[in-house]
RNA sequence: GCGCCCGUAGCUCAGCUGGAUAGAGCAUUUGGCUUCGAACCAAAGGGUCGGGAGUUCGAAUCUCUCCGGGCGCGCCA
C-alpha cells in the first residue's frame, strides 16, 4: 500500500498543481471504514473547498474528472460530504504484492541512528520496568533497521555510580565481605537486590554513615583500593546478569559505554571548556548558587540549572550534555574498546580509557534516541538545550527523548509478591516500583513463571516433542507473551502490572500471534509434505504466474481481498510507528492482520480445495499474509516456533 | 505554585495527527473440533467518549475552563 500510495500522491499531484492551490503533503489517503467504500480514500476536496468557500462535494465532482484515470486504479467515485473513493485494480496489485514479497518500500534518511536504551544501574536484577524500556528499545532498532537505516545500539553503564556504591557499602560494611568472598555468591544480581534495599535502608536510618560512603564514592571514581576493585566487579558480574536477562527477550547492543570510560578519559573536561567559551554556562557571582557554574533556561527566566557545584564536581546533567555530544561525534574525542562479550557471533563492545590499537569507533550520529522513561524528561530537555547553548542547532533538532510512562505493580500484584503496604499508601490504585526498597517483579522470575505456564500448556497439547524442543518452545512462548505485553500499550499509558493479565496467552497476546504465524506454517509444511511444493516454490508461482483475483465468487472475493490489502500496509504501520515513537501500533496492526488470518483459514479451507483456481488464489493470499507476519513478528522480536 | 501525562463498554486498553455507523481483548451468554492445529472461529448483549463552552461542512481527536488521578520541578543520579 505505501508503493502504490506513493506513486498516485506523485501523479495526483502532476495533474492538479495547475488547476488547484495545492502542495504535495495536502494529498493524503485516508483507509475507508467499510470496504464496499473503496480501498483507499482522497480527503483533498475538504480542504480545497473550505479555502474556497466551496460545496466539497461539487468539488470532489470536477476533480474527479480531472483526475482521469490513474495508474492501478480500477474506478473512482465521490460519496459522502465530498470523498473520492478508489478502488484498485485487484488482479494487477495482488500480482504487484506477490512480486513484492520479503521486500519493503521503505528507505532510510539518516547517515547514522543511535538509540540507547536499557541502561539499568548495574547493581541489582533487572524488573519489569527495565523490560518496558528494553522492548521499547529494541523495537525501535529492529524497525529502523527495517527501514534500512544504520542503527547503533547502545546501552549506557554506570559502573561507578551512587548505586553502585551503596552496593559495594553493603558488602563492605553491613556483611564485611572482601572482593574475594564475592565469587561463591550464586544468583548474584538477586543477591544485591536484596542487598541494596538492606543498605539503602541502612542508611536512611543510620545519617553517619554517609562519611564512610562518601569515602567509598571517592575510592570508586578513582578506581582506587579495594572499593574500587569491587565496583569494577559487581558492575561487571551484573551487567552480565543484565545481558543474559535482555537476551531471554531478544535484545541485544552493539555497544556498552561506561561512566568509568568518561570519567578516566576526561569527557567533560572538553564539554566544559567548550560550555564556558560558548558562554552556555556561567559562573554565579552571589544568591543561593553563589560559585556554582550555572545554565539558564528557556522558558524559566527565574531558574538556573547547576551545572558544575560549588566544590567543582559537575552535576549528572552535565555528564550527560558531554555524553549526548559524544554521541553525535561532537566532543572530538572519542572511547577506545575492548570486546566484553559474543552473542551469535557479533561482538559486544566496552569503552575503555586503555588505549589500544584496534582502531573500533563508536558514536557520531546523525540523529540520537535515548530511550528513557517519562520521569526523565526536564532533565532531557535541560541537555537538549545545552546542545542549543552551543550552538548545534541541527543536533538539538534530532535529539530525541523516546520518553515512555513507568510500570507499577496493581495492588493485587503487591499481594501476591508479599510485599506490605506502607501506612497512608492503602487506597492507591498502584504501587510505583523501587529498586531501593526492593519492590518490584524481577525480570527473570516474570519469565521463569511465563516460561513454566508455557511449558504446561506446550506438554499437555504436544506431549509427544522432545524434551528440548518443549523447553526450546516454552522459551519462545514467554518472550512472545512478553514483547506484545509491553508493546501493546501506547508510551503514555501507565502498565499497572498485574500478573493473570500478563500471563495470559489467550485473546490479545503474544502466544496468540504466534499460533496464528504456526498454523500458517504448517498449513505449507503439510503442503509440502502432502505434494513436494515447497514454500520458495509456492513464492516463485506467486511472482511468476499471479493468480486472477477478479475471477473469484463476490463473497470469497471481498475476503480474499480485505486480508491482501491488510497485509500489504506493514510499510506504513512501520513507517508511522516510528514517526510517532508508537509501536503499539505495529503491535495492534500485527494483532489485526492475526485476526484477519485466522478467519480465513477458518473459513477457506487451502489443502483440501478441489478446484484449482481457488487454490490457487488462497494459497498466495496465505504466503503472501505470512510473509508479512512473520516479518512484524521478527520487528517486536517475537519468535515463531515450529509447534505449539 | 509552575510544567508534562492520563480520564473511552463491568475490567484492561485501541482509536492512524479533524473524516463516513466509536473499536478490540478479557469477563458474561450462545453455537462450532471426524477436515490445513479449538492458544481458534462465528454470534449476542454492553457507550451522556470525565462535565461544560468554543472553533467548522464534520470533534473521542483541536482551543478554553472546571472536576478527578498521576509524574516531574535538588549543589541526588
Amino acid at each position: 500500500m505505501h508503493t502504490i500510495k506513493s506513486r498516485l500522491r506523485a501523479r495526483i499531484g502532476e495533474i492538479l498543481a495547475g488547476a488547484y492551490p495545492i502542495a504535495p503533503n495536502d494529498i493524503d489517503f485516508i483507509i475507508p471504514p467499510q470496504a464496499k467504500m473503496g480501498d483507499l480514500a482522497l480527503t483533498l476536496p475538504f480542504g480545497l473547498a473550505k479555502r474556497q468557500k466551496l460545496n466539497p462535494r461539487a468539488v470532489a465532482q470536477e476533480m474527479m474528472s480531472r483526475l482521469g484515470t490513474l495508474p492501478g486504479v480500477a474506478r473512482m467515485e465521490v460519496a459522502g460530504a465530498g470523498y473520492i473513493n478508489l478502488f484498485l485494480d485487484k488482479d494487477a496489485f495482488f500480482a504487484a504484492r506477490l512480486a513484492a514479497a520479503g521486500t519493503t518500500a521503505l528507505r532510510p534518511a539518516e547517515r547514522k541512528v543511535i538509540v540507547e536504551h536499557t541502561n539499568i544501574n548495574p547493581n541489582k536484577a533487572a524488573h519489569i520496568g527495565h523490560l518496558r524500556n528494553t522492548c521499547l528499545g529494541d523495537t525501535l532498532v529492529r524497525c529502523l533497521r527495517f527501514q534500512g537505516e544504520t542503527v547503533e545500539a547502545q546501552n549506557y553503564i554506570d559502573d561507578t555510580g551512587v548505586q553502585v556504591v551503596d552496593v559495594v557499602f553493603g558488602f563492605l560494611e553491613i556483611e564485611k565481605k572482601s572482593l574475594a568472598d564475592l565469587d561463591g555468591i550464586e544468583r548474584f544480581d538477586f543477591y544485591c537486590w536484596d542487598l541494596y534495599a538492606r543498605t539503602a535502608a541502612m542508611l536512611e536510618k543510620e545519617p553517619a554513615a554517609q562519611a564512610r560512603k562518601t569515602e567509598i564514592l571517592k575510592a570508586v571514581e578513582h578506581g582506587q583500593g579495594e572499593a574500587g576493585a569491587m565496583a569494577a566487579y559487581v558492575s561487571r558480574r551484573i551487567l552480565r546478569a543484565h545481558l543474559a536477562t535482555m537476551k531471554r527477550i531478544g535484545a541485544a547492543y552493539d555497544v556498552l559505554p561506561c561512566e568509568s570510560s568518561i570519567l578516566d578519559l576526561r569527557f567533560w573536561d572538553k564539554a566544559f571548556e567548550r560550555l564556558k567559551q560558548e558562554g552556555a554556562i556561567t559562573l554565579a557571582g552571589e544568591g543561593p548558587n553563589a560559585g556554582c557554574w550555572v545554565m539558564r533556561l528557556e522558558d524559566e527566566e527565574d531558574k538556573e540549572k547547576i551545572i558544575v557545584r560549588s566544590s567543582g564536581t559537575v552535576t549528572y546533567v552535565g555528564k550527560d550534555i558531554a555524553y549526548q555530544m559524544w554521541k553525535f561525534g561532537l566532543l572530538e574525542r572519542d572511547f577506545y574498546y575492548e570486546p566484553f562479550a559474543e552473542d551469535e557471533g557479533r561482538t559486544i563492545w566496552m569503552s575503555t580509557a586503555a588505549p589500544n590499537e584496534r582502531g573500533i569507533h563508536f558514536g557520531g550520529g546523525s540523529r540520537v534516541y535515548n530511550v528513557i522513561d517519562t520521569r526523565q524528561s526536564y532533565l532531557q530537555k535541560v541537555v537538549v538545550q545545552g546542545l542549543r547553548a552551543l550552538h548545534f542547532e541541527a543536533q538539538a533538532a534530532k535529539s530525541t527523548h523516546f520518553s515512555y510512562e513507568m510500570v507499577a505493580l496493581s495492588p493485587r500484584s503487591m499481594k501476591e509478591l508479599g510485599a506490605t503496604i506502607a501506612a497512608g499508601d492503602e487506597d492507591k490504585a498502584f504501587h510505583e516500583v523501587s529498586g531501593r526498597k526492593g519492590l518490584g517483579v524481577k525480570a527473570d522470575d516474570l519469565l521463569d513463571k511465563l516460561e513454566a505456564n508455557a511449558y504446561a500448556e506446550v506438554a499437555k497439547r504436544n506431549p509427544d516433542l522432545p524434551e528440548e524442543t518443549k523447553r526450546r518452545t516454552s522459551r519462545d512462548i514467554a518472550r512472545g507473551a512478553l514483547r506484545y505485553f509491553m508493546l501493546k500499550f501506547t508510551r503514555n499509558a501507565l502498565i499497572i502490572f498485574d500478573f493473570a493479565e500478563a500471563l495470559s496467552f489467550e485473546g490479545e497476546t503474544g502466544p496468540y500471534l504466534q499460533y496464528t504465524a504456526v498454523r500458517l506454517n504448517s498449513i505449507f509444511r503439510k503442503l509440502e509434505e502432502r505434494e513436494g511444493r515447497t514454500l520458495a516454490a509456492v513464492g516463485e508461482a506467486g511472482r511468476e504466474h499471479p493468480p486472477a483475483m477478479s475471477t473469484l465468487p463476490a463473497q470469497e472475493q471481498a475476503d480474499a481481498w480485505g486480508l491482501l490489502t491488510l497485509s500489504s500496509q506493514l510499510d506504513d504501520e512501520v513507517l508511522r510507528s516510528i514517526e510517532a515513537l508508537e509501536f503499539s501500533h505495529l503491535a495492534k496492526y500485527a494483532f489485526s492482520l492475526c485476526q484477519a488470518c485466522n478467519g480465513y483459514y477458518h473459513k477457506y479451507p487451502v489443502l483440501n480445495e478441489e478446484d484449482a483456481g481457488l487454490k490457487a488464489v488462497r494459497l498466495q493470499v496465505l504466503y503472501s499474509a505470512r510473509d508479512v507476519l512473520v516479518r512484524a513478528l521478527d520487528l517486536m522480536g517475537i519468535p515463531v516456533p515450529e509447534r505449539m
